[in-house]
DNA sequence: ATGGTTGCAAGGCAA
């Protein structure tokens, strides 16, 4: 079983790509985030012409997470991580695909301030770790894929890209 | 060298 995932950054604006990909890679399972669009913007009728069922987790402006299968429904298992129930972001949703529990997650970056937003990366972290013990403590096969916003250093190499809590500074190593 | 891009959605914000 293939199994892929994709940060679509804007499911509307990104479809076309996003058609030609499952066209050319053809995954049995493909995780989707940040569609950026409302739960009624999905392109579904599209998605499931090119062959794919789908769940998602929309929101409106930002982050957003979807499934798709192949030639399938995905039976969902789960949307939003469990914990904390300020946490209104829609950022996990799972489901199980020919036996295999997929999550499909996109945690917040780690740039965002406590006071500018109640969902930390750390609160997310162990939301999802508490999780993924409950998981893991189950017989059946699981796998969490997505967009974990995580760095190997402390100071993040951004490739040229603009660091918005750096006070409009570039980002430099 | 004090800058730059993209997407949502309709101005500013997030990444």
């Amino acid at each position: 079983m293939k199994i892929a995932t994709f940060n679509v950054n804007g499911i509307s604006a990104r479809l076309s790509a996003l058609l030609r990909w499952l066209a050319e890679s053809k995954p049995d399972a493909a995780c989707l985030q940040e569609l950026k669009a409302p739960q009624e913007k999905l392109p579904e009728a599209t998605l499931r012409e090119a062959g794919y069922g789908v769940i998602w987790h929309g929101q409106k402006s930002w982050n957003g997470v979807a499934m798709l299968t192949r030639g399938a429904d995905p039976v969902e298992s789960r949307r939003g991580l469990p914990g904390d129930p300020e946490d209104i972001h829609s950022r996990y949703i799972e489901a199980l695909i020919n036996g295999v529990r997929v999550g499909c997650l996109y945690l917040p970056n780690g740039n965002l301030a406590p006071v500018r937003s109640l969902i930390t990366n750390c609160d997310s972290c162990n939301a999802l770790t508490k999780h993924a013990e409950e998981l893991l403590a189950t017989a059946e096969p699981v796998i969490l894929a997505g967009d974990y916003n995580v760095i190997p250093t402390d100071i993040e190499d951004c490739g040229g890209r603009f660091d918005p809590s750096d006070n409009n500074h570039w980002c430099r190593r």
